[in-house]
Formats: C-alpha cells, structure tokens, sequence
DNA sequence: TCCTCGTACAACCGGTGGTTGTACGGCGGC
DNA sequence: GCCGCCGTACAACCACCGGTTGTACGAGGA
C-alpha cells in the first residue's frame, strides 16, 4: 500500500472543511493537488470517500468509517514525533561504578535543574564500554577521569575536563592530625589511611595506588568494603585510622558522629572529573549538565593541585 | 513534519533486522535508498535513531523511545485501511418508508446470506431524496417502484427492476370471496379494501390508486393506520373489508385469527421493486443481494401481470 | 437562461527519492 | 600485524511522482 501522509492529512481537510478548495488553501495547495491527492487514496483503498457535490464534497459512509482512523493515523505521528523532542527522556548519565563523588556532582545539578530529569546509572563497566555506550547512544554522558588524547576518541565523541575536586581528610577527633586546619599530602606519610573496596582495577583505585606512591603513602585500597556508615564508625572512633572524601559526598552519616574534615593542600590532590559526550547530542539536559559543571566548579583548578600522571 | 510511511517503515525494519543491508533487501530497495532515509528522519527529527556499528546499526535511546510510537503509526494505518475493505462494513439499505413488503425480501435475503451485515433504514424520504442518498454514498442500495429513463439518472446511478411480487388478497372468513382458489381483479369490484396508512403521495399509495383505477375497485388508501394487527383483525372479523399483502410480508399476526390469503391472476397485480445503487460500488453484499434477488424471484415474470403505467 | 461556484481532466515541469559507483572504517582470519 | 570482508556514507546521475497552470463540465441560484 501506497499510502502517504499527506494524502491522508488532505483527507481530514477535506472532510472538515468541506470542499477541496478550502481544504486546498488551508494545506497550501492547489485545489487540483487536493483532488488528486483524494482520487489517487480512493483509488488505492477501492472505495470512494466522498461524493462531489456542488456545493462542495461529502464523506460517503466509507468515508465516514475512514475518517476517525485516519485521524488516529495522523495523532500516532504526532505522539511520534513528540516521543522523541529533546528533553522528552531522562538524561542517561553513568557514574562509573562508583557513586560516591560523582553522584554529589548530580545531586548538586539536580538541585540546580529539577526540571532535567535524571536517569542515574552505574554500569560499572570498564572505561572502553562506558566509551562505546556513550559513542552508540545508550547513555547521554558518563563521568570518567581518564585523559586520551582527542584522535583517540571514537568520532563523535568528546571528553572534557569540567571538574577538578579537592579531596577532603577524614579523621576521628582522636586522630594526631584531628586539630589541623589543612594537611599537606607529606603531613599524612606514615598514617594509615582506608579506601576499602577500590579494587588496583577501578579508576579510583588507581587515583589513590598512585597519590599514595607519589608521596609515599600508606592507603590501604583492597580491603572489604562494609560500607560508608561502616567507614566512618570506624574512623570516628580509630585514633590511627582515616579516610579520604569528596567535599560533596552526600553521606548522611549518623547524627552524634564526631568527624574532622580536613582540606588538603599544597598540592591539592584534586580528582579530575571529565564528563563524556557525543558532541552532537542534542538533549537539552546534557547542555544544562555540562554548564553548570563548568560554572559551579572552577574555582580551584589552581597549578597547586595534584592529579595522577594517567589524567594529565 | 515531512516524516513519510516509507520512512517510518524503514525505521521499523532497521531496528528489526539490526543492518541497513537487510533492511534494504527486505523493503526491496538498495542499501543507500535505507541510508538515506534514516538520514533524513534523522534530521527530521533532530536526534540519532541508530549508531552505525561494524556489523549494522543499533537503537540509540531516542530510537528505542521512538520504536513503539512507529509501530502504532504503521498499526493505525493498517487498521485505518482495514476499515474500508469492502463488507467490513454493513450493507445500508433503504426500504423507502414502507417495510412491509420489502423487508421480507431483505429477511429472505439475510436467510439466505446471514454473513452479511445489514442495515435496513427506511428513511421515509420522498424518491430524489433517495436517489441523492444512494448518489452520494449515504445509501448502499434503495428499493423503489419507479422507472426512470436511464439518462434521467444521475450518473454512476443504476435502477434495475430486480422483482416483481404478486399481491395476495386477504379476507376473513366470512366473506364472500373466502372460499376461492384464485380471484381475478374484476372480481374485486365492489368490494371494501382497506390499505390504511398510504397516503396519495406515496408509492405505494399510488400503486393501489392506480389499480383502483384501472379495475374499478373501492381502495381506501386514506384511512387512519392503527397498524396490521389492527388491520387483520379487523379483516378476520369482517364479511366485507378485506386488504391486500405480499406473499413474503413477515407478519405474526395473533395466533388462532382464522385468515384466507388468496391469489390474485388474470392479471396478476405485481409490484415492481427496482434496486438502486452506485454501478461503482465495491461492496460484496451489494452484488450478494443483487444477486440473490434476480435469482430468487425470477418465477412470475409472465406476461399476464399488471404494473401501474409510471413502472412501465 | 445565464452566471457563479466547485471539481475533474490534460499537459507540462521541477524536485524528491531512487540507482550505481565508490570511499572509508572496523573487526576477524591467516 | 596485515589484509580482506563486511557494512555504512557520500557523490553523481536520472526517472518518475506530485505539483502547477489552464480548461472543461455540471449543478444550483438569481
């Protein structure tokens, strides 16, 4: 069947308006286009539509049975379309694998932009998938801190630098260094310090194996994970032990917990954050993402600051 | 929106078959014709419905939210195009305002082809009116006596004179003519017939006031219609009124009324029903009733009938 | 009867959508 | 690791579909 849109859009004008000449002008055609259009479907379907009258063009009863379809055939286009207007889904975002940082980067955006609609995900994949999923369109953007160089991308794709994220010291009020007001990255040889559950595998675990060689540190990044309430008691009540945080982590750590949060500083360790994209997504949300990344956070990509060698 | 079928089917068929390629032979069009209306929807639309892979194409998230509304597209068509094939519709057919007579042909046809829908209407309209309905689609088919010069028909309508019923004489018991194998309609002078309910302008009115003339009958054409129930009672109950019925006439009428119906020869009034429809109507019961109706009642088409000089 | 209105038919024409031919890029086999 | 295969994208060309203008025809209304 040969069927085209226009014609059955022509049929509904005709129907409503009446005549073909008005049905014409309201389409921006001419009445000799309309009445084609209208013999060439009858001719197609078997049937006659209409009866020409004088005054104009009637529906015959198959016409009148066509009619209410045709208008379904035109509102299923219209959903159709409308299905996929950029910003009609939720912007797919992958945090890659862990949530801990990133997500307080989302949170904040949420916070900022409640009309995007989020889709938070962790594939926990490894960076070549998250690279291919983004390349193929089965997520919007994915949060990674690798660096490669821009002709290494799979075309089409693009990654950019949009957060540098100072990390925080954490210690139990009976830690040596509980009073300071900032650290200095040598300050901390000879602590020990817990990462559990960041495998030498995962990006992550490759930040801090890295930032505890460079100055010769002692993190401990293979231990079991019981989670970051866990962590936290831990530290809390440890004079020895401590951890590291992002500034934004949304942790709702139980109420009463005496923690010290202390800034690092010269150099900052800083956990660079590139956000990955296809630069031809059109979807609103990704745009409003990417800004406010930049916006929000430029404020300490100062040269003090410390990223592992892979991110430079 | 430009968006055409073709295209939607395209899509449908891409996303299916996971390549263009196959796609293409499918559609029975080559490669590049597929290409390039994806491209276009595409840019139709504003945003990837595939990613290009080594071994085909992939649905992006925008193309997995548009797959569905594409297929309820390609549904809707189908079921708008479903919606005229001829017989899905029932058969609208006229009876011209009086259905004694005539619905018994109808219900003898329904006997014969209960797969046909039908829907009988009688739309108490005078003949231009009727002939205007069937003209312009309204009507499938009407049944009328008159005969009219082919060229005095509005074109692509035919009138074809299909059956010609034999009246039957009905009297009670008591009256004078009960007792008879067959009357002739000479014989009928003098005596009281009653066909209530038939004005002058009506068909059928003029059939009967036609046959009064021509025989010298006492007609009552006029008279006040409580109905056939009330007509036949007062017929079993009388020894001088009596009143005239097709022999297919569906009438139950009260058990135990003691009736004659009588036949009537030498002439036989007949009444001559003419079936009007479009020569271009496709619908298979139209051809069905036609059919059925040359065949059925082919019987009593001798020369020893009378019709009223306008059904001549 | 004439005029007006509305649709159908004819001839012409331009643009859309097809085809073939070719380039390019990624994966798998040798 | 290189080459060949497979699959898609781009370019050039062309036919045909769908539009336009011009005109005929039929039916009501004044």
């Amino acid at each position: 069947m040969e069927v085209d849109l226009e014609t059955v859009r022509t049929v509904v004008a005709v129907a409503e308006e009446g005549q073909f000449q008005v049905a014409a002008q309201e389409l921006g055609v001419s009445q000799q286009a309309v009445s084609k259009r209208v013999a060439a479907l009858e001719a197609e379907l078997g049937v006659r539509l209409f009866t020409r009258v004088p005054r104009g063009a009637r529906l015959t009863l198959d016409g009148q049975a066509f009619l209410p379809h045709a208008k379904a055939v035109l509102r299923a286009l219209e959903k159709a379309t409308a299905s996929v207007r950029p910003g009609r889904r939720p912007l797919r975002v992958d945090v890659m694998g862990t949530r801990v940082m990133t997500a307080g980067l989302l949170q904040d955006f949420h916070r900022a932009h409640p009309e995007v609609a989020l889709d938070v995900v962790a594939l926990g994949a490894a960076g070549k998938a998250v690279l291919a999923a983004v390349r193929d369109g089965s997520l919007d953007a994915a949060f990674w801190a690798r660096r490669i160089p821009e002709d290494q991308l799979p075309p089409g794709v693009r990654s950019e630098r949009v957060v540098d994220e100072p990390i925080l010291l954490v210690t139990g009020t009976g830690h040596p260094l509980a009073g300071a007001d900032a650290v200095t990255p040598a300050d901390l040889a000879g602590h020990r310090i817990r990462m559990p559950g960041l495998g030498q595998g995962t990006e992550w675990g490759a930040y801090y194996g890295e930032l505890a060689d460079d100055f010769g540190l002692d993190i401990d990044v293979a231990g079991p994970n019981f989670g970051a309430d866990h962590l936290l008691q831990t530290v809390a009540d440890s004079a020895t032990v401590a951890t590291f945080m992002g500034p934004r982590t949304p942790l709702a750590y139980p109420a009463g917990l005496e923690l010290r949060m202390i800034p690092v500083h010269r150099p900052t360790p800083v956990y660079p954050h590139s956000l990955l994209r296809r630069d031809d997504n059109p979807h609103p949300g990704l745009a409003a993402l990417r800004a406010h990344l930049l916006r929000a956070y430029s404020e300490p990509r100062g040269s003090d600051t410390w990223v592992p060698a892979w991110a430079r």
